[in-house]
DNA sequence: GGCAATCAGTGACAAAGTCACAAAGTCAAT
DNA sequence: ATTGACTTTGTGACTTTGTCACTGATTGCC
């Protein structure tokens, strides 16, 4: 899941960003950005992974969506360029790595570079698609079929174990603990996982992947 | 509410946009994209209003977002670098007029128009920032709370009538026609809507302020 | 061991969504 | 003017989801 400039460009840009680029590294649990700070660089990540949330008054909160290596952060570079104030909250779920690039290098490199341009693109329209089937997820889908789907997604193949709390769960979804709680009851008496505390262990993975189809 | 090209854009960008784009127009009710069709275009609306929206398998459907005059369709636009499929159906709410420009132009004012490139993020910029805004509404908000604004949102102003039936506000919101008619008679009740068939006349806009807001 | 913090379970209730059907309004053809 | 098809709205019964308040269990730390 690792990747490094030379993976994700040619040569040559990979050669422009490593000399314009500053590398950066947060532990678990850093706080990236949140809603009003500044932000005012390009983010690449290289290695780990970004969680992009939005927390309500209530105190309830949802995942927007993630970022993996290789991916940019493109909502950050929107506000460099469309200068709107950013309305989440990113942290690091795991170590991260990556580079930033000062605003005018990047306003630069997408003037003059082609791949470099079709790269933050390609980059936004993967974003927009994803939020919108997000929208459509959450607005239209029984929460059931959503959290079977997020415990898949979620589990490590060999072992089929998931290191989450319910409350975890309940945030990834936009929902309330005490409705993953009752949900993933009903999943353990259908004998499709196994509870304790702290982590979940999926035992039919099969059974699960029906009831996002249906 | 009407744009040209000379009131988005400098004299020379629209100059050169006026040669290459060629004008749209469609009228009210029209399915301008959806799901799988070409959209092999950029499109910006001078006139009208574009709403896009998704249909879920249970018939039920959500807006996403609506496009205005001066806006341009970003998510299509995607779709050209991107090469994604789009996910959404965009439909002309009242008859509408734009310019459409051909892949290469449009990649060819990106690489040589600073103007141009500016335009089209910030555009990129405000979409991701309103999905971003739905979403936490959609997952974290109360239906009172979101049919007060619609409604508050719908309403011009000298009459504060509003045209539209009761599935129509549901569609909006991503809930259920039920819903929205019983929530209607709570606000009718309370001496803040007056109801008819098609239409909703707002009584009391003050007091809808005041439910969007605890 | 004692203690605080975190995590999970539960019952009662409120809000929202679903289903099935009834009633009322609209409109065009006759 | 009446009929009949259609759209829009109303409603009750029920399910699902969310909220609140509280309990017990587990964990890690002192």
């Amino acid at each position: 899941m690792t990747h490094t400039l030379q993976s994700l460009f040619d040569a040559e840009l990979a050669q422009m960003l490593a000399s314009a680029a500053q590398p950066v590294s947060a532990p678990a649990g850093a706080q990236l950005f949140a809603p009003g700070s500044p932000c005012r660089q390009f983010l690449l990540l290289l290695d780990g992974v970004v969680r992009v949330q939005a927390l309500a008054k209530n105190g309830r909160e949802i995942v927007l969506y993630r970022i993996y290596p290789g991916d940019s952060c493109v909502v950050t570079a929107s506000c460099l360029l469309g200068s709107t104030a950013y309305p989440a909250t990113g942290i690091a779920e795991t170590p991260i790595q990556g580079v930033v690039l000062p605003t005018p290098v990047f306003q630069r490199l997408l003037a003059e570079s082609p791949a470099f341009r079709s790269f933050v693109f390609s980059a936004y329209a993967a974003r927009l698609t994803e939020l919108v089937a997000r929208i459509e997820e959450v607005a239209l889908e029984r929460i059931d079929v959503r959290l079977a789907r997020l415990l898949l997604r979620l589990a490590l193949p060999p072992s089929n174990i998931i290191e989450r709390t319910h409350q975890d769960l309940a945030a990834d979804l936009g929902s309330a603990r005490e409705v993953v709680s009752r949900q993933l009851k009903a999943f353990e008496q259908s004998g499709w996982v196994e509870l304790q505390r702290g982590y979940i262990h999926l035992l039919d993975p099969h059974a699960l992947e029906a009831v996002t189809t249906d």
